[in-house]
Formats: structure tokens, sequence, C-alpha cells
DNA sequence: ATATAAAACTTTAAGCTTGAAATATTTTAC
DNA sequence: GTAAAATATTTCAAGCTTAAAGTTTTATAT
């Protein structure tokens, strides 16, 4: 995956190859940076972040079901990090009168004010990992990278 | 990190944060596929497929400590994988005479042609996943995200 | 020569991740 | 009305991942 610069393959598809090799590596190299800040500034994690990034912008809350098909992972996996976030207070499950399979997820309020404090510390840490790339770069590459991600919604 | 698309935040720092989340977005999506299709195809993992990868370009194999660094992965991480790799013969240590705390890693023969055929496979796939951004779109890219990583080279 | 530090690697504990199986509830089809 | 299918979620086993601590070997400084 996050294959080698040494023998620069040349042929047809390779451009794309390349494309994704550097696209992966990009952002490893940021989510590890993040990962570390995290722990050391927060002592949280980036799948903990995650979570509740996606809760704040949802007062009311989210189902489960929602929340690992808006984060692009599986169900048992937000069910542990959920987990987790309840145990520490700073998430709360709610059984709905309507339909009892479900559960919606919310933010605490001691959550909704912890995250707030990190996710400024955050959007500072982009700002400065992506400080090279100029403004219009970052438009025109977020343009590019988001006509990309319309092929694929809804796909399978 | 991967945070939503609903209210549309505006401000200064706000096209890198944006930026950031869709290359985010972006990776996760493609890797997920190929997760799932090297899983179905050839019942193998994404980080086996790494370190195969990283080994396939150095016949004469690698130290682990330059695996880890190479993958931006951590040491004991790679341990574990290529412990793995070896149990099912597709991957070799061989202890080295001058230093004795290093072990060279390196293909066996199996594993060599397992990788050239799922290598093969797995260029297809970017292809198809990558299709619809343009050969120009794809080289523009790659230039853009080469010069932010050479910005980050060598850090900390 | 010998203590100290540095380097290469492995082990460990805790947490993340997936896909598949299990549970509980609701909806659909007769 | 009831069996079958669909939906929402959790549980489970296996593997991935990290940071920190531990082991062995080599290099450095006196």
């Amino acid at each position: 995956m996050v294959a080698g610069p040494l023998p620069a393959p040349s042929g047809p598809g390779k451009d794309r190859l390349r494309l994704w090799i550097r696209l992966l590596r990009a952002s490893r190299t940021i989510e590890a940076e993040l990962r570390e800040r995290l722990k050391k500034e927060f002592d949280t994690t980036l799948p903990r972040f995650d979570v509740m990034a996606a809760l704040y912008r949802v007062p009311e809350g989210m189902l489960m079901s929602d929340l690992s098909r808006f984060l692009l992972v599986s169900n048992g996996n937000v069910t542990g990090i959920v987990d987790r976030l309840v145990s520490e207070g700073l998430v709360a499950r709610a059984r709905r009168n309507g339909d009892r399979r479900t559960s919606m997820v919310r933010l605490t309020e001691e959550g909704t004010k912890s995250f707030a404090i990190i996710a400024a510390a955050h959007e500072g840490w982009i700002g400065e990992l992506l400080g090279k790339v100029s403004e219009e770069d970052a438009r025109r590459l977020t343009g590019m990278l988001t006509s990309f991600r319309s092929n694929w919604e809804g796909r399978e």
C-alpha cells in the first residue's frame, strides 16, 4: 500500500497508483501526528475524537447505525468506543420510546464542553500541519477529492 | 476527524480543515474497499500486503527497523505481522553475521510469487477506484501531496 | 577494561477494527 | 394472526496498532 519510491514505475495506470500511495502516506503521516497530540495533550484517542466530532454536530443525538455509517467503520466498532465514552461520562445512550431496538447516542454536557476545547486545538494543529498548502491549493485539492467522493457515494 | 458536511463551517483555517477531512474520507473509503477485496479474493489483509510490497522492492531484504520506518508504523507492529507471514512461509528472517541484534527480513520464493499476483490485481483495483480522476488531475494532485510530504520528512 | 549509553528488536497491555454470529425487535407477506 | 424477513444493535474471535517496558547486543567514554 505504502509502496516505494525506488524504481519509479511507469506505464498505464501508474499515475493513479502513485497518487494513491501519496494520498495514503499523507493521511497516515497526519493521522499519526494527531494521534500523538491527542494522547499527550488530552489523554484521548483519534477514534474517540471522531465519535465525539460526529455527535457534536447533532445535539439531539444519533443512532448507532448512523454513527457507524457516517464514520465509515463497522457497527461493532462503534459499540466499543461508545461504551468507553459512556463509562467516562462523555456520552449518553437513551432508549427510544418508538423503536426499542435503537438507542439514541448523544454527548453529555461534560462531553460537549470537553469536545469544544479539544476541537479548537485540533483545528489549530491542522492549520499548522497543512500550513504549507496554500489556501488556493487547499480549495482546489478539496474540489478534486469531493468529485472523487461523489463517484463513490451510494455504492454497494 | 471525519467531521460533517452539515453546517459547512467558514473562517480562517477552515479551508485546510475541510481539506483534511476530505483527504481522510477519501483514503478511508479506498482503504476499506481494498481491505475487503484483499480478504475476499486472496484471503489476506492490508497490513500483510503493505509489508510484502515493501519487501518486494528489495530482494535482498530489509531490517525490521527500516521496515517499520518505511511503513510509518511502530516497531512492535511489524514484529507481529512478520511473525504471521513467516509462519505462512511467505517471508523469512535471517540473522546477520555482523550485528547480531538485527535480522534481515525478505520475501521467500513463494512470497514473491504470491505477491506478484496480488499486486497485479491491486493495481487494477486502484485504476478502477480512481478511474474518475483524470491522468492530469492525478499528476497534479500527486505533485501537491509530494510537496506537502517533503515539508514533513525528517521531522521530530 | 569497564561502566554507560545507544541501538535493534520483542513483549506486553490496552484499545481499535473487522466480519460473522447472536439477540431482540419490528415489519412484511400470506 | 402468524411465520418469515428485515432492521438495529451487541457479542465474539482474530488480527492490527500503539506506547512503554524489557532483552540482547554493540558502541562510546573514560
